[in-house]
DNA sequence: TGTACATCAGTGAACGCGCGTTCACTGATGTAC
DNA sequence: TGTACATCAGTGAACGCGCGTTCACTGATGTAC
């Protein structure tokens, strides 16, 4: 049942993106290898043709789940000014889309207090996204010194995984949406006094 | 080997409060009923004489949790001007030691993305004590109206949570402080503004 | 107040289950000649 | 270009292990008389 080497790749590929999904609705812990295997279509005995170790599979999952992060920002932002960009990027973090759909959206968010408690290879890999997630927002601020924007960037991101997470965990519909509107409101408004 | 009433209710109390220190430190999956019994000084078997089940446990340890944290704030706070409290209340939650001790700290913050999937006691008891936090800071506003109060301090306490949760996942020490330093110095800044 | 019995906190073994990982096996693919 | 053999992607059973929960048992506590 050999496969091509072409076939191969994809399949890693099919693996790491559908885990990749997986993880972030359902959590690293609570997601099997049974599990994410069965989502690209395979049994579980396959798993270790392709990866060394489930840690392995997580930090790869959180890279690629933060670059398709950054393309979405990306295409909302495209074609806009640096007001409309920003503002863009927000309404796009805070959406209720995004919310309600933590498997297509930011693994920090999805993921932050697991992957505190992650491995050095997991957290070194949400390092990396952490930054390029800023980097998205810190160049909007074209006229502040880099480490002005930066900072900058870094509050913001902040303000936004904490309301979206809070937003996912609150019971009250209305206490989430509030989380989300206000949010997006301050942002928006501090922000663009740095343009 | 039957206890008495009192030492009944001093055990509950017992294991409630040290399980509440694991599920912040370890997480919630990832803490076993025989770990928490054991950091209570018992076996496991003796659980369900006190709870029906893990997640009922995982919820009051919630509330409890939240309640501790609110009056270490409430403590930082006392005998200040209401400058001096928002000042207080937010170094104290955006310090290293709150960073490297989460077991002592905010439920919200070391268990966020966790919660987002518990089950519905759970992330009531959760939608609570972010109430009572986010409480804790609006009711500094005594110059604004209640509902402004309210929006202005959900926004801080996101940016509170967010920062936090980010400097722990970071893998670069330098990282880690940065985002606690400008989150305190933006909320600092911000919240002074509508004293 | 004393006694006889019911209650029940805590123990430790056991339950069924799912986990991450390993392994013998298969047969199609890749490679050496 | 054709052939013989090595490689290895994927399968499905099995591994040891730890989980949440249950249960028979114990003996001290609580209670009814």
């Amino acid at each position: 049942m050999r496969k091509s080497k072409q076939e191969t790749s994809e399949t890693r590929q099919r693996i790491v993106t559908s885990a990749s999904v997986e993880f972030r609705q359902n959590g690293i812990h609570q997601t099997a290898l049974t599990d994410l295997m069965a989502a690209a279509g395979l049994t579980h005995g396959g798993f270790y043709r392709h990866f060394e170790s489930k840690e392995q599979l997580v930090a790869e999952c959180c890279g690629v789940a933060v670059d398709s992060m950054v393309e979405t920002m990306e295409v909302a932002m495209a074609q806009r000014t640096t007001q409309g960009a920003i503002e863009a990027l927000v309404a796009s973090y805070l959406s209720t889309r995004h919310r309600d759909k933590p498997g297509m959206g930011c693994p920090i968010s999805a993921q932050g207090s697991e992957l505190a408690r992650s491995a050095g290879g997991t957290r070194m890999a949400a390092t990396h996204g952490i930054l390029k997630l800023v980097d998205l927002l810190a160049k909007q601020f074209e006229n502040l010194p880099p480490d002005a924007a930066k900072e900058q960037a870094l509050v913001a991101f902040s303000t936004m995984v904490g309301a979206l997470t809070l937003s996912r965990i609150v019971t009250d519909p209305e206490l989430s949406i509030t989380l989300l509107e206000q949010a997006e409101r301050h942002l928006v408004q501090t922000l663009s006094n740095s343009i």
